[in-house]
DNA sequence: ATCAGCAACTAAATCGATTTAGATATTTTA
DNA sequence: TAAAATATCTAAATCGATTTAGTTGCTGAT
């Protein structure tokens, strides 16, 4: 009952062929060399009859629908929120929809949405993937619906990918936190390890400890049990090899766990512990301490995501190259990592 | 190219008609009295072919997309984006994809964004307003597409429309205020202030205020120039009638940006000035001072709104009744109210 | 032997657009 | 004046499913 006016309405309505109508409406007016009369008539009586046209029925017949999804693990998360607004701004400019989908992390979770999605015939596809090779979702690019990673790539010449610069972030904040005066640092990472940006953002902050001889350690926690893991690997740092002096934390979502628990400690940051955070949330600014942050280029990464969806997307089967496409970041120095006094 | 096998293939690869897969794929084999020979057939003709079915294809005969449009102002914001999420899986569990739209409180965008929604046919629409009045959102739902107001309503008798207890809550915060010891409120409102749920939050609190025969302020800023507006009202509190001694956000983002200038004023929180937010937000329990909220009931709100829209999807235009359902509130007390001493 | 009834399946219409391949007048050209 | 060119419009096929209205060939009852 959506839209009762039809083509065909239209068309009786005024005596014309629908393929007239569709021809106007479509902008081939001048093509077909109908005449000015002709077309306004058909104006007045889409406009008279209030005619809305079926996207389904478009879509069927041209194959196209107009819709990208973006598949990520959470939307909830303030990273893939600001991340899905943005890239809803340029979707909507270019006349796409965007079904946005939830995976926890979940492989077959991954696999069932993005099947559901192709079902739906979504003209594209952009993925922050949790799945650990990329074999499964080439086979989705090569069947037909192109994709881009974001946010996470799955190594080089296997798809697009449009990621932070992660190893470069987590050296950033490991050099820092060293000319601070921090020496003992523990890297807070998640049970998602195989992910490359944790696995990278990792790999760049301890590779600046372990050039310096300096010691460091690594812990990881669940996705699904954040809150209590964190509480727990703070509660027993006296189990670690050593004392730390400052903390990494991978994420968002760990730093606010983090600082959860250290609140209720009542552990002094940076005074006891200093404390940094791959990714920046609005709140870190305004909390005492303000939180050191290595910030993400999300508009940057959307714009640039957009353009080689869209790239594939017009290109009859002519794949881009499959590239990993690093972009920069930037670090937020605040007062939780302020020097060791 | 999405998919290239169809039905049709399926039907000649194991010769029989189309009709025949299309019924054991919709499980109507026993109903037509198919074999159990043949289903297996077509089963496995399915997998070795990996058909998908075109959903597009099936939505233009059945007239059912099995697309639900949410619309709401900025999905980026932490409140949508929670919403959002339940939302999500609410839908996909009973088949549902969800298509998101922010509005950034434009009404016109919004209707814009809505026409789109129903030319791609969605089954049904989720919908925080930006608009004044229902006349225009009634039309869209007697014209064919079920919709449910969710967060803001429109008035009785106009649109089924879930809701949180916004009145009550603006009222336990009141409440709350005054028992502890606070007598001069700022209400810091939005330029949105004819939006149900920002307008019955700063009512309900307002009038605890007028019962007890003290002073109170209104102010509103901008919902695009948030920031320096919020800034500006709190640099120039001398201008106001008297000297408030706490502030009331009536949403996240109004908080956020107070706290944000209070920071930089280095204005004292609860001694200077006491505050507190209709909307919880995570961060609010681990900053110090942590912050008096209201907490929405996201979930609850969803699951009515999701209930509420399936009866009408289902429903052959029989409409339920246009009712406003109000869900109950919780107080969060927190530091940041705690007695002026 | 005939026919009702059943089991197992199919042809064709349909949803509402786009698009291909013309059709019909009218005007221009040789 | 006939043929060619042009301007304006249309019939029918098509996309890939669902659904309606049958068809075909048996079996068993009479």
């Amino acid at each position: 009952m959506a839209s009762r006016v039809t083509l065909d309405h239209i068309a009786q309505h005024i005596g014309v062929s629908k393929t007239l109508v569709s021809l106007v409406l479509n902008g081939k007016a001048q093509q077909y060399g109908i005449s000015r009369q002709t077309c306004d008539r058909v104006f007045a009586a889409v406009k008279e009859l209030n005619y809305r046209p079926n996207q389904t029925a478009r879509s069927l017949r041209t194959g196209k629908t107009g819709t990208i999804g973006l598949v990520v693990s959470d939307i909830s998360n303030t990273f893939y929120a600001q991340l899905a607004r943005q890239f809803e701004d340029l979707a909507t400019a270019n006349g796409y929809s965007v079904i946005i989908c939830s995976t926890d992390e979940d492989v077959e979770k991954e696999q069932r949405l993005i099947t559901m999605l192709r079902n739906r015939q979504v003209d594209g596809l952009v993925v922050s993937s949790s799945q650990s090779n990329a074999e499964w979702l080439m086979a989705v690019n090569d069947g037909g619906t192109p994709l881009v990673l974001i946010d996470r790539h799955l190594g080089a010449n296997t798809l697009t990918a449009v990621v932070a610069a992660n190893r470069v972030g987590g050296a950033m904040l490991a050099n820092h936190l060293f000319e601070q005066g921090y020496r003992y640092p523990l890297v807070i990472g998640l049970s998602t390890n195989h992910i490359s940006s944790v696995a990278e953002r990792i790999e760049g902050f301890v590779e600046v400890f372990k050039g310096k001889g300096l010691p460091y350690a690594v812990r990881e926690v669940g996705f699904n049990t954040l809150r209590p893991d964190v509480e727990n690997l703070l509660a027993n740092l006296k189990l670690l090899p050593f004392k730390p002096d400052c903390l990494f934390a991978v994420n968002n979502n760990v730093a606010t766990a983090a600082l959860q628990s250290l609140a209720a400690m009542r552990v002094k940051i940076p005074n006891t512990l200093g404390l940094v955070c791959f990714d920046d949330l609005p709140y870190f600014s305004i909390i005492d301490p303000a939180i050191t942050a290595v910030e993400q280029p999300i508009a940057a990464m959307c714009s640039k995501a957009f353009e080689l969806l869209q790239i594939k997307m017009v290109g009859q089967g002519v794949d881009v190259r499959q590239e990993i496409l690093e972009l920069p970041v930037k670090l937020n120095v605040r007062k939780s990592s302020f020097k060791k006094s």
